[in-house]
DNA sequence: CTGAAAGCGCTTACAG
DNA sequence: CTGAAAGCGCTTACAG
């Protein structure tokens, strides 16, 4: 399928359509419909410009043609900084099927004291859609949605539910830890050890309140049931965090018979500091993790955790995000929530009989 | 550090500078100078169209800016389309590192059928230079470079090595696998299963070649010391293809003092067949990954890896290209190799006494 | 500070 | 098929 180049000989410096044209021996109009496929042309004429766009490797500035009138066909994407592989995966889903719509991407990471500069490129090259994967400061999201707006650019945010105004896609996080939860209720849990649960960033408040809703629902109370131990160690959303966490909570001598973790590497973290103190899990406690990445079918046991479904994400965002292109601006937001779904392995089981010490 | 947005009224949609400067209530030509910080301006002028700006969201069109000589200050990025971590990270690197120089970044996936494209639209967006992140077809690749070549854009493969012509930053993959095995030799191992060692891409030949290169030095043999089982398999660089090697190897009761795996991920997935087989890691047998991943330090026991020092890599990659851009092209090219570093963990240790069955 | 003009690299009627 | 012209949105001398 690879199309070869073929060797290119010593051609002068071709920089224009002047001097493709000139190099060609058409007049410049002509190789201009010639490039843009316009009908009349002699077969002969057309083949003697393609021959000669092998031979130079001629390209037409795209400024040039952008200025005339074409459409960019650039879609702006504004990144989280923290490149999970979650994140990741969504990038390159929906790259894949804007490039599959001849859609270029420029992609930028948002990091705070950057965002007006991100945006003011991006309106400067003419973006036809701005799409933002992650979750950022809610103010500063506010205020570059409205920039666009003003500019009539169609944006989207894929995963930061809760903004005003905000086109949004999102998982369903609060669905997703009730559902977790219950699977726990179900198993006898009462007492849940949250793992990088503090903060008050909206995907962490989404999910506790998932749980609470969950637990109010068996007649529980949150406060009652869940105990936090983040505030003893610098978070750090990674294996070494779950790792110190789970430590800290034997340390305590106050063991919740589970353990929910923020995310998978987190969980694997945990799990692994129970074993080495020489619990068993689920048997004498059960870890729960998510995301569900490819590590949590190779963990002993293997990890219960949360599918985010990054493909029917993806598939959503692209449809929404490519019919807004070229239309006007919509008065009222978009909200599309994505079903989660809870993966139920090994690592989450019956609870204990006796609280563990 | 967030700068706030300003609530924008309801302003006439302002579309260029000739629209900027009748609502300005200036001449085109003044407003043109305070964009572009020319001397010579009184404060209250210069104030005035900052405030315009605020209160209009203009800005000026980055198309026709570069048509009146701007540079694009833009690089192209071809990335492999397995988006593993590793490549990610070094993705990452270089795109902050070159948002740091005040370059965008322009990101494609290279497919097979669409190099020709995506080059091409490289070239026509006047990319000041081109990465190219991974692993790709060797003649495809080659005619690539032929044609930035002859359009003067410099270019830069990261990890590619072995590309005639190409300026390359890649790991020293045969000094990488000469040092693992010389790890290996010295604890007495001498029979090596290699898991997804088998086909004929460079960077695995070149494995291969530093792993026979610690062999020769020992006085031993490739084909007499390693044995494949990959073609019983269809390969998937996972944790999945892992574990079906290694049981495959199991079966074959047939089993090495030491695994070599391609990865991580194959090496995590092989330990974990191995211990469902009811072999200990590593007094049973050896098991090495690649990659040196954060998981390498979560698994039971920890995972002998190799580091491949993506922040050196990236370091030389952004230097190289940022000095190349502006510059006469270079006739030799340029060859930087960096030095991998061996992690040794517990997974690999004294081989077993005794052949396992 | 203003205003008219030239020109960057293209495309697109238009008259031949 | 050719050739001259206009114009996209800017910047930059230039004369006032």
């Amino acid at each position: 399928v690879s199309s070869p180049t073929p060797p290119r000989k010593n051609t002068p410096q071709i920089r224009s359509s002047v001097d493709f044209a000139r190099y060609v021996g058409l007049a410049r109009t002509t190789v201009s419909r010639v490039l843009n496929g316009q009908p009349g042309l002699k077969k002969k004429t057309i083949e003697r410009v393609q021959r000669a766009i092998e031979e130079t490797g001629f390209v037409p500035n795209a400024y040039a043609l952008h200025l005339k009138g074409k459409r960019t066909a650039t879609v702006g994407v504004c990144l989280e900084t923290l490149l999970t592989p979650p994140l990741i995966s969504k990038l390159a889903g929906l790259q894949k099927r804007l490039r599959d719509q001849n859609y270029a991407t420029l992609i930028e990471v948002l990091e705070p004291g950057n965002a007006r500069k991100v945006i003011r490129h991006f309106l400067s090259m003419r973006v036809e859609a701005v799409v933002f994967i992650g979750y950022f400061d809610e103010d500063q999201i506010a205020g570059l949605i409205n920039e666009l707006n003003s500019s009539a650019t169609p944006h989207l945010l894929v995963d930061h539910a809760g903004i005003r105004n905000a086109n949004t896609v999102a998982l369903d996080r609060i669905a997703a830890m009730r559902e977790l939860t219950e699977h726990l209720l179900n198993h006898g849990h009462r007492t849940f050890g949250l793992l990088a649960f503090s903060g008050t960033v909206r995907s962490t408040r989404d999910r506790l309140q998932g749980i609470g809703e969950a637990l109010t629902a068996a007649d529980l109370e949150l406060e009652q049931c869940t105990r936090v131990l983040d505030y003893l160690h610098v978070r750090n959303n990674d294996f070494d965090y779950g790792r110190l966490l789970a430590k800290s909570f034997v340390e305590s001598r106050n063991l919740p018979s589970a353990m929910v973790a923020l995310n998978d590497e987190i969980a694997i973290g945990a799990m692994h500091a129970l074993q080495e103190a020489g619990f068993r899990v689920p048997h004498d406690i059960s870890v729960t993790g998510f995301n569900n990445q490819d590590i949590c079918m190779m963990t002993t046991p293997t990890l219960t955790s949360v599918d985010q479904r990054v493909e029917a994400t993806v598939d959503v965002a692209a449809k929404y995000i490519l019919g807004q292109i070229g239309q006007p601006l919509k008065e009222k937001p978009a909200l599309r929530m994505i079903e989660p779904q809870l993966v139920v392995r090994e690592s989450s089981g019956p609870a204990a009989k006796a609280p563990l010490r």
